[in-house]
DNA sequence: GTTATAAATTAAAATATTTTCACACATGAT
DNA sequence: ATCATGTGTGAAAATATTTTAATTTATAAC
């Protein structure tokens, strides 16, 4: 697969911040737009398709927050809000509008390279990566196949939203709860045979799972990578 | 991207709420203990460290409010409180008292959500080593696996929860008490089997523990570098 | 060194949890 | 209606973990 650069959008009224986000994103290996003013954003936002807005929501003229209501739905561009300290109210009522994140100034970059790859990881793989590979195995979410060993396997819906979440937290632990919350059952031995059956197929030797783990009377975690 | 669960503490004396809570933060991704009273808070920080506690002001016996005056300083974990609607003044010393944001009841889990990321987003180190490595030894919480030697040894929840205090305090003595207390075992002898276990996977040499050493008549220590 | 006490080790038994199996039920196709 | 197929369930089997107990080993006090 190509190495993908996403391309950010910088909103900030701050020269200095702006100027100086951009150089680490730079650095981190982002493509980077800068905008000093939600207007100038919106410009921007008409001829480039963004992958992630990262907005403060303090800017004069139009607020980064009103900004984000009216675009939200058209964008499909996740936004992460920069608000200064002590805008609680703002602060709630942003993310309830739709933002994805948010960050309060002062923030260590780094944190903002944390929060954008988070985002990023989330809203890729869900618009366009339906189709994952590790070793032999290949799984295609939008066909609902599995391919292991020049086999291939059909997954039904349950199985599908389960791979679909734990694919995208890899190395996160599942409790049986969480796993009957996504599929509508509550009956733990059911989960289990899901489970099972899940291992079957994409499982090289399902006896010993490599990828699709239990962690006893913890849940089970899929190691992909 | 190494994912953090933040361990939270819920302190209530209301079941209801304290049940309700936390299954809600579960729900949430964060990793949930309860406490029923200030007393028995005071015991579980004693040999847990948590990231953020969620304090009921209210609570009888001691208050929550002289629990933290008393415990704040050492504490350095942060602290929001729940009161109970009307009681401003209360509500106002709390806060001078120092803790970290406060929540009227009744109160919308959203919000509470909210304010724990919120708080933990300032004070956690946002990566957070869950990989440790000292000599030979490469200890993966994540991945519950412990490489020594070239040899991989899978460990189990019981094991990962000792470490990941012990590694938390390195050269902390923990009494049998403590760490019955984190994995809820009250056999004296079923910590000494888990210890043993652990070592076996840990130590270079089994037999004369270098890391996780024994105190007589007080407890463990794990010496890492 | 001897003795008393604490801790480590081991194996076996008891318990708890997970996996698997076989059946039952539902659904949709013929 | 019958059949084939897929999915959910309970129970049995397999496995992992904890408890127990017996023994050995280590430590500290005398």
């Amino acid at each position: 697969m190509d190495k993908f650069i996403a391309h950010i959008l910088m909103v900030d009224d701050d020269d200095g911040i702006r100027s100086l986000v951009k150089k680490y994103l730079n650095e981190n290996n982002f493509l980077v737009t800068t905008a000093n003013s939600a207007e100038n954003a919106l410009e921007k936002i008409k001829i480039i398709k963004f992958d992630l807005i990262v907005l403060d929501i303090m800017m004069p003229g139009k607020s980064g927050l009103e900004f984000i209501m009216e675009n939200k739905k058209k964008l499909e561009t996740p936004v992460i809000l920069l608000t200064a300290k002590g805008e609680a109210k703002e602060r709630v009522e942003g993310l309830e509008v739709g933002a994805d994140d948010y960050l309060p100034k002062p923030f260590e970059p780094k944190e903002l390279i944390l929060r954008i790859k988070n985002i990023l990881n989330k809203t890729i793989k869900i618009d366009q990566k339906r189709v994952i590979e590790f070793e032999n195995v290949k799984i295609d979410l939008n066909k609902f196949l599995i391919f292991k060993n020049n086999r291939e396997f059909k997954i039904n819906a349950t199985e599908k939203v389960i791979l679909e979440q734990m694919i995208s937290y890899p190395g996160k632990t599942f409790s049986r709860e969480d796993i009957g919350q996504l599929i509508n059952l509550d009956k733990e031995r059911s989960i289990d045979v899901v489970i099972t059956r899940l291992r079957k197929k994409i499982e090289i030797d399902p006896k010993n799972p490599k990828f699709l783990q239990t962690i006893r009377g913890t849940g089970y975690v899929l190691w992909i990578e």
